[in-house]
DNA sequence: CCGACAGGGTTCCGATATGGAACCCTCTCT
DNA sequence: AGAGAGGGTTCCATATCGGAACCCTGTCGG
């Protein structure tokens, strides 16, 4: 399996990494978050490459995670916004953030938290299941191939 | 920034992509959650090249995320298992699978679906906040730049 | 009219990382 | 002795990245 054909691949799991799986990518997406939309705010903010960064925009464009639009013409300007596409990677970034902050602490305490918009009370991520509100663990969900296919 | 200097960035984001935001290592951390814990059965799921692999592994060892032991002695075998901090990355992959099933659907229907291992009922992962089961989205949960940092 | 600057890129080159294949080492089995 | 199994390492060609310079459209100040 090449990293070029996981776009394709069967599993998920593979198909989401060729779209996010990249050194840089959740980075940006991370920065799109935040409200950053200008090229050369994310190239300053990441410090990747501008070579990088427009390949990366660009990908993530293709995948629409991001979507284009010009700010303003005369000089034609343009800045980068998520999709609905893109603004449903937020479970995965807060997840992602929730990890870090408890498995990968930083001396000094966490530079980024989350917080409750109405409140500011620190939030703690818990995952469960839409339908039933049980938890989900290693223990409570699988995550089995499906019948109809073969892995 | 570099890649090599993430892993002590101020961002949890930064730092948890040091670990995962590499292309094969969520597919390798995605066959341990599978059960898979040699090296070859990786090598043959993954199709990566063993090279790559070792090194994805020690890493993954260095990280803590998973843990090297041995299952026999003469010759000596060693097995790779998941530690908790590679257990905690579990929510992760999860909100992973069901941003591809819904995103990037593939014809024929998902290959690996979610599901209850009590009842066998498909899974929708839902995330909310443990305190008050308010669900976190970004309109409810803000993800802030701590007080006492600069970022 | 001229030079400087903003914003969003592209080009070029040397340094890393990845893909593919072969090889190695320690046992066991027949 | 020869053929695996299991878990690697080595070598080389190709792909991707990091750094820095350059380009293009248009604005602003003098």
């Amino acid at each position: 399996m090449k990293w070029n054909e996981l776009h394709e691949d069967a599993c998920p799991v593979a198909r989401g990494l060729s779209v996010i799986g990249d050194r840089w990518t959740m980075l940006v997406v991370r920065d799109c978050f935040m409200g950053i939309r200008r090229f050369d705010q994310m190239q300053q903010r990441l410090g990747i490459t501008r070579h990088v960064l427009a390949d990366r925009l660009r990908k993530l464009e293709a995948d629409g995670v991001l979507r284009r639009e010009a700010y303003q013409e005369r000089p034609l300007r343009y800045e980068y916004r998520l999709t609905d596409k893109g603004k449903a990677l937020y479970p995965i970034l807060v997840t992602l953030i929730d990890w870090a902050n408890t498995n990968m602490p930083v001396e000094g305490g966490p530079s980024v938290v989350l917080t409750s918009r109405a409140t500011q009370d620190p939030i703690r991520p818990k995952l469960i299941d839409a339908e039933t509100g049980e938890e989900i663990t290693t223990r409570s969900v699988l995550a089995v191939p499906n019948a109809d296919q073969s892995d």
